[in-house]
DNA sequence: CGGGGAACTGAACGGTGTTCAGGTTAGGGT
DNA sequence: ACCCTAACCTGAACACCGTTCAGTTCCCCG
C-alpha cells in the first residue's frame, strides 16, 4: 500500500501533535507509516524540507474567515489567526517561527500583513518595518506561551503562566504605534 | 595541563564565533581543547548548561556604557545593546533568543527593560506587556537579520539584504505605541 | 608523606539525518 | 494480453550526535 506525499504530511503533522518536535524523526515517521526511513526521502528532499511543508500545514489548517474591514482590525485578524494556528498544535510555535526565518516557508502571513498595511496607504517605507514589527511579535509571543505552557505542563520549571502577557494588549502597542505615525504624516 | 570552566567556555564561544552554532559540538569543542569529550561534562552539566553559558557570555561581551536619561532613550539602549552584542557572534542571536525562550539564561535584558519602565511610571499592568513586546521585536529583529546575512555571505538563498527593515525604525513604532498609552492615562 | 579533589581517559550506548544500489508494484498505452 | 515506465520502497551502511561511567592521573594542602 503506497502513501503518497499528503499521507506522509498528514501523518508528520499528526506526530508532531502528539508527541512533540523532538519525537518528529524520520525513523519514527517511517516507523508510523510502517515503512523505512529512507522511503521518506522520496515524497521529500530532506527533513527541513519536510519541517516547510508541516509549517505551511499548520498555517493552512488554522485558516479563519475574515471579514473585518478597518485596517486595524484586519491586523489583529491575521495576526491572531497566525498565533491561534500555531498554538493549536504542539510545538507549532517553534516549526512556523523556524521555517519562516531560514525563508523555506511560512510566507503567506507577512504577504497578508503587507497587503493591508498596503492597502491602508501607509508609507512604502514603513511597510516592510510595520508588517516585520508584527510577525516578530507574533512569533516571539507564541513561542514563548507555549514553551512556558509545555514546561508547565511537563512539571519541572517554575515559570509562572499568569505572568504571560497579555496577547491583545502587546498587538494594539505596535498597531497603535503604526497610527501615531500615520496621523502625524497622513497620505503618501 | 588542565582547564578550567572559563577556558572551556571561551573556546566555546570562539567555536561558535568561527564555525557557528552546527559546528559547537561537543566532541569537535573537545578536539579544540585537546581533550575528551566526555572531559566537558566536568565542567558542565550539558551542552544546553553550557549554550546557557555561551549566551551569557555573549551577553556581557556586548555591554556598553549606559548614559541616556529619558525613558525612551533609555529602553532604546538596552534594546540596541542586545542587538548588537547578539550579531557580533555567528549564530548569537539564535542561542540567545532560544536559551531565553527556555529560561535558562539571558535574562538580564527583560530585566533592565521592566526597570526602565517601571522607573518611567508605566502602568503595572503594562511593564511585562511592553518588555516582552519590546524583547520579542529585537530577538525576532536580530534572529531575521543574522539568519538572511549569513544565507546570503554562503551563497544559495536569493532573499535580498537591502529588503531588511530598519531596526530602530520598528522600535520606535514600539515604543511611539507605548507613549500613545502614557499620554492618555498618565501617572499610575 | 599521605590524602583528596579536580581534571581527564577510553569505551560504550542508543540515538540522529542521509545516501544508494537494487527490488517491487501498479497503471496506462499499444 | 503485454510490457514498460514511473512511483514507491528495502536494507544496509556512513558519519555523526549527546551522554554515561568506571577507572586513571596529577597537583595542592595539611
Amino acid at each position: 500500500m503506497a502513501h503518497h506525499r499528503s499521507d506522509v504530511l498528514a501523518h508528520a503533522v499528526a506526530l508532531l501533535d502528539t508527541h512533540g518536535l523532538a519525537a518528529l524523526t524520520m525513523r519514527r515517521l517511517g516507523a508510523e507509516l510502517e515503512v523505512q526511513p529512507s522511503a521518506i526521502y522520496h515524497h521529500f528532499a530532506s527533513k527541513q524540507a519536510l519541517l516547510a511543508a508541516v509549517a505551511d500545514e499548520i498555517l493552512a489548517r488554522g485558516a479563519r474567515p475574515r471579514s473585518a474591514e478597518a485596517w486595524p482590525d484586519r491586523l489583529r485578524e491575521v495576526c491572531s489567526e497566525l498565533r491561534l494556528a500555531m498554538l493549536a498544535v504542539t510545538d507549532g510555535a517553534d516549526v512556523v517561527a523556524t521555517v519562516w526565518a531560514f525563508g523555506l516557508g511560512a510566507a503567506a502571513p507577512v504577504a497578508d500583513l503587507e497587503k493591508i498595511l498596503t492597502d491602508a496607504d501607509v508609507p512604502h517605507a514603513l511597510v516592510p518595518v510595520a508588517s516585520r514589527a508584527l510577525v516578530h511579535y507574533v512569533f516571539g509571543h507564541a513561542f514563548e506561551e507555549q514553551t512556558a505552557r509545555q514546561a508547565v505542563s511537563l512539571g519541572a520549571v517554575e515559570r509562572s503562566l499568569e505572568s504571560l502577557p497579555d496577547f491583545d494588549l502587546g498587538l494594539d502597542l505596535v498597531i497603535d504605534g503604526l497610527r501615531a505615525r500615520l496621523s502625524t504624516q497622513p497620505g503618501i
